[in-house]
DNA sequence: AGCTAGACCCGCACGC
DNA sequence: TGCGTGCGGGTCTAGC
């Protein structure tokens, strides 16, 4: 499931790939629900567009188009990006091709047509509902503490949010709270000055270290995640509580438990993720 | 406003 | 082996 470490493989591969500085003849959906209606203005638009760059906000890809507008990509459950040529037969699930001039082309898989393409400018930015990026400066202990102050709901569901963190989906909070000794349903505003920063400092290091190993696939399925090349990450060895019940703990030897929280599968231990 | 639940989707794992 | 069933998960929306 792409979240912040598999889109960031994803941008330094499109990054690689010489995307930026294309130029885009055409965009043409399979699946026409993956093209969002821009506001006021068709898809269209992007013809003749330069792409001046490519980076990432959370776990949107954003395309930085000459004439300002921005395209952003959200893989959501299952999308993937390639490369081809123009030419290239279709393959299975192929719902968007962005026509480049210089014969290539970039192709959106999606086998469960979650994701999503928006045409934006800036005043009407998903983006801008997005919390800090947690492996910037913007966040700080100060800025996680602000995010969690006054929050009578559980840790998990309020960092699943992307209004305090930006970036976080299912596997990697449950893997930072592991890091940070926290329990999911610990009440959000209950946390103590020094479990906010461990919590920070554990974000940043699980994140850090996925992004390490090209993000985090978990079968060889078709709706898994694969980078632009189609190679999986790497990350699956290193997860220390997702994915791994009854299994022991890492750090002491607990069982560690499966739940459901906010109706997402929970991953803990319960001898040293406890509610005080 | 904050929080929860449902909708969107369908491949895949699992049970018989 | 083949079929049927239900799970999983990010984000938006609706409803309390």
């Amino acid at each position: 499931m792409p979240e912040l470490p598999e889109v960031e493989t994803v941008v330094r591969d499109l990054a690689a790939a010489g995307l930026a500085g294309c130029r885009i003849c055409s965009v043409a959906a399979l699946w026409p629900k993956t093209l969002q209606p821009p506001h006021g203005i068709g898809w269209q638009a992007v013809e003749g567009c330069r792409i001046e760059a490519v980076s990432r906000r959370g776990k949107y890809i954003v395309l930085e188009l000459s004439g300002g507008l921005q395209l952003l990509i959200h893989l959501r459950m299952s999308g993937r990006l390639g490369i081809a040529p123009h030419a290239a037969a279709d393959e299975p699930y192929l719902r968007v091709r962005l026509l480049l001039e210089d014969g290539r082309e970039l192709r959106f898989y999606d086998p469960r047509k979650f994701g999503r393409w928006q045409l934006v400018s800036g005043a009407e930015s998903p983006l801008l509902n997005l919390g800090p990026e947690p492996l910037t400066p913007a966040f700080t202990a100060a800025a996680l503490r602000r995010a969690l102050r006054g929050r009578k709901g559980a840790l998990k569901p309020l960092l699943l949010n992307q209004s305090g963190v930006a970036g976080l989906g299912n596997i990697y909070v449950d893997e930072a709270l592991w890091a940070a000794g926290l329990h999911p349903l610990r009440p959000a505003d209950s946390l103590k000055d020094a479990e906010i920063n461990e919590l920070r400092k554990a974000i940043r290091k699980v994140l850090r270290r996925a992004i390490g190993a090209g993000g985090t696939s978990l079968g060889s399925g078709r709706t898994n995640f694969y980078g632009l090349e189609g190679r999986p990450g790497r990350n699956l060895p290193r997860l220390k509580a997702y994915g791994r019940k009854g299994l022991p703990c890492e750090r002491c030897g607990g069982i560690l438990q499966r739940t459901v929280v906010a109706q997402r599968g929970t991953h803990f231990c319960p001898e040293c993720q406890t509610i005080p």
